[in-house]
DNA sequence: TCCTTATTTTTACACTGTCTAGATAGAGTT
DNA sequence: AACTCTATCTAGACAGTGTAAAAATAAGGA
């Protein structure tokens, strides 16, 4: 067969499935992720997806992993055209996290939505890469907090701190969130961090 | 008709269908909620909720009111139970806040589920509760802030930080979210908290 | 070539949200 | 009391969803 006839395998439906559903959360919103409509996109019929993915939950594993590692790149970009400095580095993490909060809503939205998040009926490959995606961003944050004194007898509440204020602001300030302060302005997220007054550690 | 004949009226239909919701929710899940389920439990057919809802997106919203107002009350007894000092009475807000969180986790993951918060096609009287009970918790976080300082030229970052920091705290780190740190122990939050060092204003 | 496996389609089913038309109850109004 | 009018509820239908089973097709090796 030339590779110019339609093949019936697809190639990589696998890999298609899993753009295709990004492609319809951008264009119209989490709920528009549907199986049957990956499918349709992909151009494949509406039970092909079940030989790749165990469910539509697996599904969503896999394009969060593939969201983590989207996200996990766009920190480590504002990190590297970013100085040195160790502040400087820690606002660029939390610079990406807003940022691509901001530019890819849904996805992040689906990602960070913990009623998906049940590993335990998922294919363990997927599982695995979802896990593994995840941790890299949060390395990223570590590894900017690392030069920041921790709280005596909590070796890592610098980062359990930043984490979950960048967090708590992308998800309740961000655009169109409806429940958004009843309270004037919202600062910029830099002033808030710049606020928590952290310290280096001392002989750095 | 005697009272003790089953009349074509329910009642309270509107009453029943957010109580069935949230039944259905904390027995099973937030997937668990679903119209037709919440007409069942409440004994009636699948389409009686149409009058008194727009459509599941409406009741989801009453729903959401309904759990911001056992919310702020939960969070109202913690500070209630606390001695009038400016940092216990914050603690006691955050603490509320985790145990609600923890306690009824499916709700409180609907509350804030910001696909859920489309509010363009919803009765107006239903927005309007559900944005009313929103405000009131977060009026007695903003309460519990007052008497410490802000970071300069932002007049409310203190409660913008607090409210992202315990938020971003209770998503990440609640029990059940596989997702959480691959990084040792959680701390107290109480800890985190602390490690504000929030400034009383001067002159209180 | 034949067999085996992987991939996809077809068909079917239960469940969901929504819409329509019709039935019934409750509350006036005259 | 009879009549209307409105609110409420039921019954039925429809398109879309996820999932499961069986049949068809392609790909690759023996």
């Amino acid at each position: 067969m030339t590779k110019l006839e339609k093949p019936h395998h697809h190639g990589d439906l696998r890999e298609a499935l899993v753009i295709a559903g990004i492609e319809l959360m951008e264009e119209n919103g989490v709920d528009a992720l549907t199986l049957r409509k990956c499918a349709a996109r992909a151009g494949v019929s509406h039970a092909a997806p079940a030989h790749h993915f165990k469910g539509i939950a697996s599904l969503k594993i896999a394009i969060m992993a593939r969201g983590h590692s989207f996200f996990a790149t766009a920190i480590a970009k504002e990190m590297t055209r970013t100085p040195p400095d160790p502040m400087a580095q820690l606002q660029a993490v939390c610079q990406g996290y807003l940022v691509f909060a901001n530019r890819h809503n849904p996805l992040f939205q689906l990602m960070f939505n913990s009623s998906n998040t049940d590993l335990s009926t998922i294919t363990p490959a997927v599982a695995a890469e979802f896990l593994q995606n995840a941790h890299e961003s949060y390395g990223l944050l570590k590894q900017a907090c690392e030069p920041f004194e921790n709280a005596p007898g909590a070796a890592n509440s610098t980062e359990i701190t930043v984490w979950s204020l960048v967090h708590g602001f992308a998800m309740l300030f961000n655009k169109d969130s409806s429940r958004a302060a009843p309270t004037g302005p919202i600062p910029e997220f830099a002033k808030i961090l710049a606020g928590l007054e952290l310290r280096i550690k001392p002989g750095l």
